[in-house]
RNA sequence: UCCUCGGUAGCUCAGCUGGUUAGAGCACCUGACUGUUAAUCAGGGGGUCGCUGGUUCAAGCCCAGCCCGGGGAGCCA
């Protein structure tokens, strides 16, 4: 509250939006509507001038009013300042802590991962390269290759897309352990839920098998969600109201049927699905939109993989509450996932959250290195390659699991964001790296 | 990468079946006002209509290619 009598004019004139403002004055209670006190000025200083030069014709592109969340993501050294995107990032904040608090107090431990990685035979997508050679000319050997010994590290190296090998390695000693990281994936994916640098949280558990695993998970998942509703209580109730104001200018069919905060009650207090591929087949073949021909994709039957629209009908549908589908067909997922009596699924897990999809892939590790070796030379990977991971099974291995979180996925669920992008701070997706 | 919708002022958008000097609200500037809390009153400046090429007497509007963004899909976390 201003006195424009006992103010400088000129002063006053040069705040702006977006301006930095020392302010001394007396807390009274306010006249005004809509707030209960105010600060009665009685020294004013402008440590920061919001100047835009306008005969140039500039603008500070925050403007006291509603922008695209879009636009915002353009000017992502400035959308800080936003109400919405400081409430998104001080949520990030204490799911970042709450994520330690839970994995320390269990008693894991935090192991460091290479983010710089020589292995590229893990199968969990396109790796970016690192090198530090001339991309104009670089060394060749007598084939006419790149030659890589001449490299900084004098072979082939990448980004890493998971720290899960490595994390195997250090549960088989330490017990329990848990990596939380940038993972990098040269995917030409352009979706709301893909990022080419994420963040993801991939804990490995030694003598735990399946059922330990989704135990692990599920209590995972509900304590960042308490944590989030006992801790960000105000921007989460900012949130709740801007997702209900969005909801507003939407169709009545396409507005979502809980609000964020009841969503992330739910999802506290009820316990997850679980129930297998198989039995989820089931359930799809038998469905009201596969007999109706409403699926864009009808189901095939046993053995191929499930589309988003199928994951999409279980989860928000048919159980209305997240499910863990456990027991895929051994053909569709990952060489080190630990295989079944029946010979043809293996102890995978994945968690699917409503409007989000998987937000947890995992499974109990094939400990038996017979079949671990078999597996690879089905999906030719090179042993020689990852000697290192079959030592784990050669000296005194053990039954363990984990599963691997996406951070932004979860967040998108706390925050009820739509887009990945707007909940780390400066995305990185095929054709953007900016900031 | 595929499908689909879109790209007009700093922002959010309008622009009818192609037809004179392309509009609104907010923002910005000037002045007035001042118990104001995102939008008080009056006036003003501001647009190579994403880019390139084509059709046409005439293109913001039609066609082609490209670039960028949204939504959906694939890949996955």
């Amino acid at each position: 509250m201003v006195d424009f009598e006992k103010m400088d004019e000129e002063l006053l004139k040069r705040i702006t939006t977006g301006a930095c403002l020392s302010i001394t004055g007396t807390l009274a209670e306010s006249l005004g509507k809509g707030q209960k006190v105010e600060v009665l000025v009685e020294e004013l200083e402008i440590l920061g001038d919001s100047e835009a030069d306008v005969s140039k014709g500039e603008v500070y592109p925050l403007q006291p009013k509603a922008h695209s969340l879009e636009f915002l993501r353009e000017i992502a050294h400035l959308r800080f300042r936003t109400n919405t995107f400081g409430a998104v990032f001080r949520i990030r904040h204490a799911m970042t802590y709450a994520m330690h608090k839970f994995f320390h107090d269990r008693g894991f431990y935090n192991i460091h991962t290479p983010i710089i990685t020589a292995s590229d035979a893990e199968g969990a997508g396109e790796m970016f390269r690192v090198t530090t050679l001339d991309p104009k000319n670089p060394p060749l050997t007598e084939d006419g290759e790149v030659d890589f010994r001449e490299d900084f590290f004098g072979r082939q190296t990448n980004l890493t897309v998971s720290g899960q090998l490595e994390a195997e390695l250090a549960a088989l000693a330490l017990g329990k352990v848990y990596t939380f990281g940038p993972t990098f994936r040269a995917e030409n994916s352009n979706t709301a839920r893909h990022l080419a640098e994420f963040w993801m949280i991939e804990p490995e558990v030694a003598f735990a098998d399946l059922n330990d695993n989704m135990d692990l998970a599920e209590a995972n998942l509900k304590y960042l969600v308490q944590y989030a509703l006992d801790h960000c209580a105000d921007d989460l109730a900012f949130l709740n109201q801007r997702a209900l104001d969005e909801e507003k200018n939407k169709k009545k069919e396409e507005r979502s049927e809980m609000s964020l905060l009841e969503r992330l009650h739910f999802v506290v207090e009820h316990p997850f699905e679980r129930i297998t591929y198989t039995e989820a087949i089931e359930i799809l073949e038998k469905s009201k939109p596969n007999k109706e021909k409403k699926f864009q994709y009808p189901i095939q039957g046993w053995g191929t993989d499930l589309q988003s629209e199928h994951e999409r009908y279980l989860v928000e549908k048919h159980f209305k509450k997240p499910v863990i589908l456990t027991d895929y067909p051994k053909d569709i997922k990952a060489f080190y996932m630990r295989l079944n009596d029946d010979g043809k699924t293996v102890r995978a897990m994945d968690i699917l959250f409503p409007g989000i999809g998987e937000i947890v892939g995992g499974s109990q590790r094939e400990e038996r290195i017979d079949y671990l070796r078999k597996r690879m030379q089905e999906m030719h990977i090179s042993e020689q390659e990852l000697y290192w991971y079959l030592d784990t099974r050669k000296f005194g291995t053990a039954p363990h699991s984990g599963y691997g979180l996406g951070f932004e996925r979860l967040l998108l669920f706390v925050t009820g964001m739509t887009n990945v992008r707007d909940v780390i701070p400066f995305p990185r997706t095929p054709k953007s790296a900016d900031f």
